[in-house]
RNA sequence: GGAGAGGUGCCAGAGCGGCCGAAUGGGACGCCCUGCUAAGGCGUUGACUGCGCAAGCGGUCCGUGGGUUCAAAUCCCACCCUCUCCGCCA
């Protein structure tokens, strides 16, 4: 969520942000907020007027009770009927400050985050700009062996490592099932990231289905409910990231700033409906309704997030580089921005066999957004450690360490052999049961 | 799922419908005392929000949401959560 203040300080400055998401609506958005934020202030200083001579009248009516003398309890009953007399006004301002509370917080839930200043202009996601890499053999997309054009799904199944046709049969479509090496390999790399991060990250088991209010904070609620499975009965929706669980650990609480940042790595299951992208890339493991993944997160002061976000960046970068993948950085555009992204990297792995960029990784930086929908503070100091007046929203950030189905693709097609066997990267053998080449029995 | 008890500030813990944003104790912080420490003394110590340059003034918050009342931490209703016992269970 924006803030509103700053919408009514700096109007210009945040439409103008907002501007170069090139999405119109929401300007008529801003107006809404602007109109509905000017309304309720006055009519809040319209109720608070009332409720105020309420209070004033119920204080004195108090005192001339507890006097008790004959006169003072007629005079008591005199004021009563005073202030019965308000409480029509302020029911009827009560209510409609209430109607127009819900309104603005609808509109102001819907608008996205104000990009970076150094995010870079554009439409969409054919303008965003490769920052690192790429980091290709020579000859580019070009230079891989004749035996690394195999897509993974041939490959895997080939091999009896992915059962596609089950995982259908037992769920529905657009649901994968690893077998064997298969899927002791999806085991592998979430513990070799969980164990790559533990320097820096504690570790958290979060629930894998969480209320309302918590898929609220991180901003798939309430305009994305039909990209997630709900539990209606009981009022629980299941994570499609970990970022959702971890995110709202500390909602509605004060962090002391000593604490940050304070950084989380979670495994999880994550659960997508995909309703936007039904029908594509239903072969292999490029886009599945389940699919697990290692998250990293953090919970910063503003100062600390830039720096952070480039760290988080690095980590993921290396781990990839580790598995011998073939990658780029690139740095998400305006145009392309997430609704709660403030700035946003993506890691993109070259898989040869399908003859794509994957999307393995998404860092981003949330500023407050997600702080504010959360209720997320900390407790500033100044330089010398004594506490400031107040609280501040923390700024949020988080990354996938490591999404499984897709860098598993990527190693069934990059480390594929002549001989159709797929070789495992080193870092990961000590997971693998002793298995280094799978396929070789 | 059934029965009972309970949710109050940083923590513990009191609270008759009005004098309660809330006693008391602890903690933390500041000052005094002191060669240093301890003990002791004095004092400070919530969040959100509106108006205002500010001083300040107003409103809200005692698990959450409703209700009764001139007035609710206190009374009534619903829900959530915690604890104990029973049942069920990986």
């Amino acid at each position: 969520m924006i803030d509103v203040r700053l919408l009514r300080t700096d109007p210009d400055g945040v439409r103008s942000a907002l501007a170069r998401r090139g999405d119109t609506a929401v300007l008529t958005q801003l107006d809404d907020a602007t109109r509905l934020d000017a309304r309720l202030r006055e009519i809040t200083s319209a109720r608070d007027d009332i409720r105020s001579q309420v209070n004033a009248i119920s204080k004195q009516v108090g005192q001339l009770r507890r006097s008790g003398s004959d006169a003072d309890i007629a005079e008591a009953e005199q004021l009563q009927a005073t202030s019965r007399a308000f409480g029509a006004d302020e029911d009827r301002l009560a209510a409609e400050h209430d109607e127009v509370e819900a309104a603005l917080r609808e509109v102001l839930l819907a608008i996205p985050n104000l990009p970076h200043p150094d995010a870079p202009d554009g439409v969409d996601d054919s303008e965003n700009p490769v920052v690192r890499g790429p980091y290709l053999p020579d000859g580019g997309t070009d230079g891989f062996a004749g035996h690394q054009h195999v897509p993974h799904w041939d490959t895997a199944v080939e091999l009896g490592i992915l059962d596609a046709e089950r995982a259908t049969k037992i769920a529905a479509s657009m649901f994968t099932m690893q077998r064997g090496a298969g899927a002791t390999m999806a085991r592998a790399l979430c513990q070799y990231a969980l164990d790559t991060c533990a320097d820096e990250f504690e570790e958290i088991r979060p629930p894998s289905l969480v209320s309302t209010a918590t898929l609220t904070a991180t901003g798939q609620l309430p305009k994305f409910a039909d990209d997630s499975y709900a539990i209606e009965r009981d009022g629980l929706w299941c994570i499609p990231t970990a970022e959702v669980p971890l995110t709202s650990m500390y909602a509605g609480e004060v962090v002391a700033a000593a604490e940050l940042p304070a950084r989380f790595m979670a495994y999880s299951p994550c659960f997508r409906r995909e309703a936007g992208a039904a029908g594509r890339d239903t072969r292999g493991m490029l886009r599945s309704h389940e699919f697990d993944k290692v998250e990293i997160l953090a919970l910063a002061t503003p100062d600390q997030a830039p720096e952070l976000l480039m760290q988080m960046v690095d980590r993921v970068e290396s781990m990839i580089a580790a598995l011998g993948l073939h990658h780029r950085v690139i740095e998400i555009c305006t145009g392309d921005l997430g609704q709660s992204h403030h700035r946003s990297f993506d890691i993109e792995v070259y898989a040869p066999g399908c003859a794509q960029w994957l999307e393995v990784s998404s860092v981003s930086w949330f500023s407050d957004y997600q702080a504010r929908r959360g209720d997320i503070r900390y407790k500033p100091v100044d330089a010398d450690g004594t506490p400031q007046k107040g609280t501040a929203l923390v700024h949020t950030l988080n990354g996938s360490a490591l999404a499984v189905p897709r860098v598993w693709a990527a190693i069934c097609e990059t480390h594929r052999n002549a001989d159709g066997t797929v070789t495992v990267p080193d870092v990961l053998r000590p997971y693998m049961r002793g298995i280094d080449v799978i396929g070789v029995s």
